[in-house]
DNA sequence: AATGAATGAGTATTCATTCAT
DNA sequence: AATGAATGAATACTCATTCAT
């Protein structure tokens, strides 16, 4: 089900993310797809180039998890606490794409590059909103960038339990969105204005 | 300078943190180190073996820099403010290996085994002195574990910058343990007591 | 000509048969069998696995060429006979193989097992028939295994000039098949009853 | 005890014997003499050249084993069994060696050569006594040289026991000297004038 | 004389990629 | 469009041999 392309992506996604680049092999993920080997050829001019998809897919669709949360008719905190849920659901669902996505990928560094433009990508977002709050009234007055620096960082940790070994069924069940969203207060109590 | 040995894990933890274990390349290593390829294994049984002994290298070094700060007789904030400091400092003195220990390593599942135990320390430390603070009212009533969590993907988050490209000279300038401490107070500002 | 897999057999066989098993590397077979080195990884999963198809391949044509020789209805020394000048036209058109299954291989354990196995087989078809040679009368009273490993030595004894170096032809030609029947005459003389 | 080299010679006999030439290591002969590695260089050249001395140690005990069971004043039935029985007390207590001189060894084409050149001497000094034999009228008319060859293939054959794996004590115990003595009796029936 | 340390040349094996069908 | 077959280039690891002490 799904084009051979879509198929090829899926099961690279998996794959990188279980072994990372170097260690995935093009012939496991023609295995994963249920296709020959050299059909993965048709589609993707190489193997460098299939990563380079599977992260763009991973991208967009973590991207298009986060629109229509931003221009809410509500208070700072609302719209960056639907952006967190918006990325908690996303790492819960995608997982695999989620660890691929994550800050350090410790392999290929022209994927390091695209993956701190992604980094960059969030902060901004993250400080421009941050910096509404405080013109606002509604956060007391930090570094905006700075702010969206911990902010990440505070998802990021939320979540780190959800990235690891599929069997790890016990601690993925205790990641809860209450825990979460318990977790995200902490940093905006730290924001908050007064 | 240095033994052969130090020689050799200096080049391995450099290359394994640019290139990840699976990419890097005993020759490389070797060529680093200034050494024939197989001299390696006069003290290496094995590529894995090498990468073990390098984490294994981090970590006491990590620990060591975190010793001595604990039974302080101070408030717990500044305990863990110490702490944090040690940590920065840490990771702007050891780059290559502040990678590998970063918390994601997408690379060889048993590393990711040894990390994950590393990362269960750190929070381990982290939220008994979290409860410490809650039972002597210092902090206000929070889930210490989940805190300490937070604490530590705040630190990793104000931390990340310092661990990319040797060249990206200007963001790594703008690091500094002022702004490193603005940012922590965030996380401070988010579980004190009132 | 013949299936890649059939010429990699066959370029084995002559090598290990001339180098033994250690000595002999993947590299020049395939280059004997004209196909590239890696090639030989998709017909065969090691070194090992190519060295016991090697094996059983010269084992089956070994057995093949001695069936329909047994139960014949004629002497027993007659049926001995048929057996030993299957084996010495073995000897003669697969010289490579016969070298590999001598007795003696000095080389990989496993190995040695197997061949042993064979040897005893044999053994037991020989003793088997003497031992029915002895009831008939035939022959006189011998331990017919003692007797059995005896005759494999005279086959071994007499074949032993035609496995030795490709241009040592001079001898190969003195060794006929009349001068193989007068050298097992003198067992059979041995073992006559009366 | 022993000289140095002495030592380097056993050990490299008892490793050769085992895994055969190529596969045996240098280093494995230094650690079993006792001795460090490149000490083995001070004694000998090469690997080829230990296990050149080591062929020729062990041809020179066997050979020495064979001294004077030649002219003694008695049949010739007895001179052959003589030396069929030295074979065999050679054989028992120097395994190894008799392993080496074995007349396959699939390894080192030039230790091949210096092998059938002992078969020869050995069947060069069996055929002489055999045609001598013939001209007391002690044995009937046969080849000498083809009779001399099955007289070896027959010593070979009832000795083979003895040369495999030092755990396989029972078929060891069952190969005493009156069963050796009872199969070379049978070529001698063979050969035997009426 | 003895050896620990060092290494270059090799060896089995893997894998991204190409090509004929 | 799809793929089985083929392979060159790489890579971890081994081992005979050298050399400084």
């Amino acid at each position: 089900m799904g084009s051979k392309r879509e198929r090829i992506l899926h099961a690279a996604e998996a794959l990188f993310a279980e072994k990372g680049f170097t260690a995935a092999t093009v012939e496991e993920v023609a295995r994963r797809a249920g296709i020959g080997k050299s059909t993965v050829y048709e589609y993707f001019g190489s193997k460098d180039e299939i990563f380079r998809q599977t992260l763009k897919a991973g991208l967009e669709s973590y991207l298009d998890a986060m629109k229509g949360r931003l221009k809410q008719p509500c208070s700072v905190r609302d719209v960056l606490t639907a952006i967190a849920t918006a990325h908690f659901n996303f790492v819960k669902e995608h997982t695999f794409t989620a660890r691929l996505l994550a800050d350090e990928y410790n392999d290929t560094p022209w994927a390091r590059q695209w993956l701190l433009g992604l980094r960059e990508r969030r902060i901004a977002m993250f400080s421009s909103l941050i910096r509404q709050g405080i013109a606002e009234g509604e956060f007391r007055l930090v570094d905006p960038r700075m702010a969206a620096e911990v902010l990440l960082g505070v998802l990021n940790a939320l979540c780190a339990p959800l990235l690891n070994g599929k069997n790890d069924g016990k601690n993925k069940d205790a990641v809860t969105i209450e825990r979460f969203h318990r977790g995200i207060a902490i940093f905006f109590e730290g924001i908050l204005a007064k």
